[in-house]
DNA sequence: CGATGTCATGACACCGATGTCATAGCGCGT
DNA sequence: ACGCGCTATGACATCGGTGTCATGACATCG
């Protein structure tokens, strides 16, 4: 690879003015330019990002920790991919600040986390952002003061700042759009207890069914342990025969996510019932692989992973420019509801739907 | 950030020692190595990389070009997310040699790409690997000939190294294993036929038809280009409409990939057909997320990206090292069949079945 | 006892870009 | 004619490691 030394013998000038028409410094003369410049061309030279490292001491690199990459072919658990559009979402937020993104994968394993970091700090990123797949305390080792760190989709005990999804405000936007929509008994299938997500998102539950003036009939709430392949269609199955049995049945059931979703579908057709005719079935991500592609489309909430991943790394950028250190409050973005045919909407009586017109002829 | 020269005074000895005991270089006293070691962990010092590679000229880098990260909240397209799983084994592959993997993302704008090859060339990348979303025909900028470039799921028309999917042998493989479960009347609803995969799956079909001694009948191959949410869903509908109202309608619908199975289900389903009982469904991809997750869970071949990202990283190794640079021929690679609940599978008459015991009763 | 070899360590140059400072040429006002 | 300011350019040091070579202290051997 070409030096600068290379493009200034090329072009009979010193390395200093080649240096001075990269970066528009000082003043150069037009004819000066354009050997230089054709020099650069004909050498197909670019700057040594090293070297100027070296004397800026800054590398514009942005060090991104994540299991996004590696864990997908694990056996499934309950989440889809959110952490890769965080990915996504960071990615795009730091494009116009010309930093590099360097990812580094912990394929699912923590215990190389620290060598990341050291992988990192060696080459002197200007800050870390750690992504989580998916909303839940973690215990990273300490990085040096000076070297900024976010978490995203994560928090930890040190009040690191963190950006987080708002789980209880979407399952609470969901539920008062179902209220809207005319269902009363509305079934809860959360995800595992020991998730923050499967703890958060039934307190957005009871927020909508409280300002609704509903009462909360525990035995429409569950936690499932669910996991495909394993044992858990059949704790699903179960947990759904279960509600449907009940002397007033739920009308709509609201999955822990779209996945969970993907498999009440296959469960409730097993069992006769058409959607949304008979029942109603409602997601929670947005995961629109699954909720778009479904018959019929699911209706969800959208967890904004994109949008977490930008706000993390502008929390970032303030950070690495100095700002905003004071704030230990975690960002928490919410998302909007994507209402779909998977959900029966009570007709306002006094408009005529285009279903109707077609049922009467 | 703590250099060298901190960690030589703070041990007392020169940089060049602490050099030594980093590298474990030259021959180091007992007590110096001591002293030095403790000092490296009071300052928390990490070497700088920047500066390492100014010497060794090497780098330790390798640049990844992708748009798995960015473009996946598109409006979807025929593909999964592929391009991530070759992502995925790159990693694995690269891990062991020590290198830093950087992605760079296209964000899904070709035009794009010479800015991140120069992006990357100025880190003094060792190699370039692009990685496409679907088996395609790519035409990338010229890039330096000492900075070795290996293409996966893509190949050009100058010869460049590349890994691809082995898409003929695979449909092959499924179609004899159908054949071999008793199935004649094969339907085949492929890509759309500008797309390589859309071409090549075609002639795998034929191969394994031909090999049986079975005539191939053109009423049971169509292909549709199906997209969620637009007129894809009604395509796939008419299409499946016509084949099924054959005389000897197929027993069997082969789908383009598994995004496209799970949509098949929903329209078997709308028209009343039970599977596996009434018509069995096959994908491609083995995208577990859905084969696993659909009810009954789908029979489909696996396109190992994993491993496509193991052979490109391992191919670029090679080509680091000096090693393989004459072989012009594509490394092509293939995958499993997985046989899941969707198709029904002709029982040898010797066998009784849990199944057919259970109905005895 | 002196020559030779090995161990332990340090001085110094170098990698490629850029900040600092110096310098040369030129036009212009007085 | 002289000094001033401005433009255009170059010499040199510097960033943080590491390769090369030198040096001093011992041990070993003839």
């Amino acid at each position: 690879m070409a030096t600068i030394y290379d493009v200034a013998k090329a072009a009979g000038v010193s390395a200093k003015t080649v240096s001075r028409v990269l970066n528009s410094d000082g003043p150069v003369g037009a004819a000066t330019r354009d050997a230089v410049t054709s020099a650069i061309q004909a050498l197909g030279y670019v700057p040594s990002n090293a070297a100027r490292m070296m004397r800026a001491q800054k590398s514009g690199i942005i060090g991104l920790i994540t299991g996004a990459i590696s864990t997908k072919n694990q056996p499934l658990t309950q989440q889809g991919l959110p952490d890769l559009y965080i990915v996504q979402g960071i990615q795009r937020a730091l494009e116009p600040s010309g930093m590099t993104v360097m990812i580094a994968d912990t394929a699912g394993r923590q215990d190389r986390v620290p060598h990341l970091i050291d992988t990192f700090l060696s080459h002197r990123v200007e800050g870390l952002i750690y992504v989580a797949e998916y909303h839940q305390e973690v215990n990273l080792p300490r990085v040096p003061p000076d070297t900024p760190l976010v978490l995203a989709n994560c928090f930890d005990a040190h009040g690191t700042p963190s950006v987080l999804p708002d789980d209880r405000r979407l399952q609470g936007d969901l539920v008062r759009r179902l209220i809207a929509a005319g269902h009363r008994r509305i079934g809860m299938l959360s995800l595992r207890a020991n998730m923050v997500a499967g703890q958060l998102r039934p307190l957005g539950y009871r927020d909508a069914m409280a300002q609704a003036g509903l009462t909360v009939d525990p035995a429409l709430m569950a936690h499932v342990d669910f996991d495909p392949g394993d044992t858990g269609p059949q704790l699903l199955w179960d947990t759904i025969d279960r509600m449907l049995r009940l002397p007033e049945p739920p009308t709509v059931l609201c999955c822990g996510n779209d996945q969970m979703a993907m498999m009440v579908y296959g469960i409730l057709r097993s069992m006769g019932r058409k959607m949304p005719e008979d029942i109603s079935v409602a997601g929670f991500d947005n995961y629109r692989t699954i909720a778009e592609t479904l018959y019929p489309p699911l209706t969800t909430v959208e967890l904004p992973y994109n949008a977490m991943g930008v706000r993390a790394a502008e929390k970032l950028l303030d950070l690495t420019a100095g700002n905003g250190r004071d704030i230990r409050e975690p960002v928490l973005v919410a998302g909007p509801v994507h209402w779909r045919a998977s959900v029966t909407e009570a007709r306002p009586h006094n408009v005529v739907s285009l279903k109707t017109l077609r049922e009467e002829n």
